[in-house]
DNA sequence: TCGGTTGCTGAGATCGGTTGCAATAACACT
DNA sequence: AGTGTTATTGCAACCGATCTCAGCAACCGA
């Protein structure tokens, strides 16, 4: 294969170079003729430009990074999905980047991706991020980050309405006759996590029951722990909203190891809304997240950002989704 | 940031670029004096070289491919977890790639990567990998697959051995009294998964029992519809083994719902080891393949392939890990 | 017919490195 | 002292594009 180069090209249509390279990167600045000249050389060639010297010459490159704690996190594994898609519609590449909950890697990525001229890049963080961090980094500037922020406004997210996701389950719950009602936090401890938390606490108190936090960690064991609490109480409550599903999905494995089964003996509701949650054993109720949307989403705060200089702040709806976990209360 | 250069680096140490260049890139080739002052001079100016240049201009870069059909499915999200890992500990850097089975797609993937000078690529397939198609990209010669493919040694591959894993089920299961054993095949349409069918059938075959394919499908609905089949058979069989993990839990999911409990009424095995198996409910009995060292060995081969030339089939053993979804025959 | 646009295309510098080759210095040996 | 290495470093072309500037032709109105 004879290296394919501008330079063979222009040759092959009788053009110069730079010709050659408006036709493919400012159509509009080269008669039609010309151009489909080209463009037909070109393809006859198998041509392509080449991705490495667009990007050396005109700094900016299509590659996206997605910087995610654990991709075996289903969550986080839906969400590179839908943003992998989303980048590819926009004609990025994304690359992900996985971080296992160490911040030094982050800060790794972040560099090596200013020098890859990444346009932009995604943090779907596990910690409450720390902005004056990320802007320490000249790529920090550039970033959309999957969680709220506290206390600046300079960087765009995305997120769902915690608390509307929270009164979501507990009204699902209450509808089903249930008054006694445990949390399990879980896994991330992000702004998110924080919130539902708060949400679940306040709401709690507000409808005149008295909250009980069976687990407050942030690990993957909390699902485990969780339902150890539950075990050991003397009047246990009679359903059970879990942080995320995965913790979810923990707390009914370790529920049913003890022999307690869920719906039957306890009602247990989920948050995000995984996929994986429809086979599991019994198929999860859970609070919907818009995962889909929010890929998109991100991509599109991020172009904007780089175009306008403007930051949003998107906070998307959940949304109910009933499945086998959760059942009337009986006594 | 007044933009960061060799040429500011050379000027700063008092050199010419080309031996900053070597400083970096060919230590040896740099009197130690020179090169620690270089380096010093570098490390205060905060600069590091730019791998778009450096690709450009030895056609070779450190981003690595990784083509999966489906991140969300956690076989390929485990994978690319230690993959990640892997090539992250040699220095390249890991693109993620979803196909979602379209190999059209893959086809996009490999050109483009071709066209970022990656030095090769990883492909861990959703169909049995046609070789000859893969060589008539020019890339094609640098991957390698984590399949078996066949009547093609050319091409490195990384498989677990599938007679083996199927043994081990199979033995467990007798072990435990069970004489008639279901099989549910999924999801993917790979060598592999082709390959634990026929192990299945065979193996069954020879210790005299008769063989119940439950469903051989290849998409995610496999484990639902064996279930299904399950249900409506008049003397169905004690036990089941699934293609692999996900299918699993869709039949142990879908047996849930019509009341059969696992493993009292049935006893369930997979076939990955997934981390997730360890949070179903309840915890899978599964044959574990060993993920993490698929995924540095196929770095391994890949690297090998590159300097050598030469092209190995490793074929790694399975184990067997007894968790909660399989149990003694009782009548 | 002539100066002024406007539309296209070519020249050549540039992005940030790498590398073969030449030049110089230092050292060894006869 | 003369000559043949060998170790270092500088020079400059090159990788494959982009982009500013300039040149040229066609077109416009007076």
């Amino acid at each position: 294969m004879p290296d394919l180069s501008i330079d063979v090209v222009a040759k092959a249509a009788g053009v110069h170079r730079s010709t050659v390279s408006r036709a493919f990167s400012r159509p509009e600045a080269v008669k039609s003729e010309t151009r489909e000249h080209i463009l037909r050389v070109a393809e006859g060639l198998g041509y392509t430009m080449s991705p490495l010297a667009q990007a050396l010459r005109r700094k900016t490159s299509t590659i996206v990074p997605l910087i995610v704690p654990d991709i075996t996190n289903p969550f986080f594994a839906e969400l590179a999905k839908t943003m992998t898609q989303a980048a590819d519609e926009r004609g990025y590449q994304l690359m992900l980047c996985v971080t296992n909950g160490d911040p030094a890697k982050s800060d790794g990525y972040f560099t090596a991706m200013q020098a890859m001229y990444a346009p932009f890049g995604i943090v779907a963080p596990s910690t409450k991020v720390d902005t004056e961090a990320l802007k320490r980094f000249a790529f920090g500037h550039k970033v959309v980050v999957i969680d709220r922020v506290e206390g600046d406004d300079s960087v765009p997210t995305v997120t769902v309405d915690s608390r509307k996701g929270i009164m979501l389950a507990l009204d699902h719950l209450h509808g089903l006759g249930h008054t006694s009602i445990g949390y399990v936090s879980g896994i991330a401890g992000t702004h998110t996590a924080q919130d539902r938390m708060d949400a679940y606490l306040e709401l709690t108190a507000q409808s005149g029951s008295t909250p009980v936090v069976l687990d407050s960690g942030s690990d993957l064991d909390a699902g485990t722990r969780g339902a150890e609490h539950f075990l050991a109480m003397d009047n246990p409550p009679t359903a059970i909203i879990a942080a995320n599903d995965m913790v979810a999905f923990a707390v009914i494995s370790a529920l049913g190891r003890s022999g307690l089964r869920v719906p039957e003996d306890v009602s247990v509701i989920g948050f995000d809304g995984l996929a994986l949650g429809a086979r599991f054993n019994p198929p999860l109720t859970t609070v919907r997240q818009p995962i889909a949307d929010m890929g998109h989403i991100a991509i599109e705060l991020a172009e904007k950002q780089n175009v306008d200089g403007s930051v949003d702040h998107i906070v998307l709806e959940p949304e109910l989704l009933v499945r086998g976990s959760t059942s009337e209360l009986r006594k």
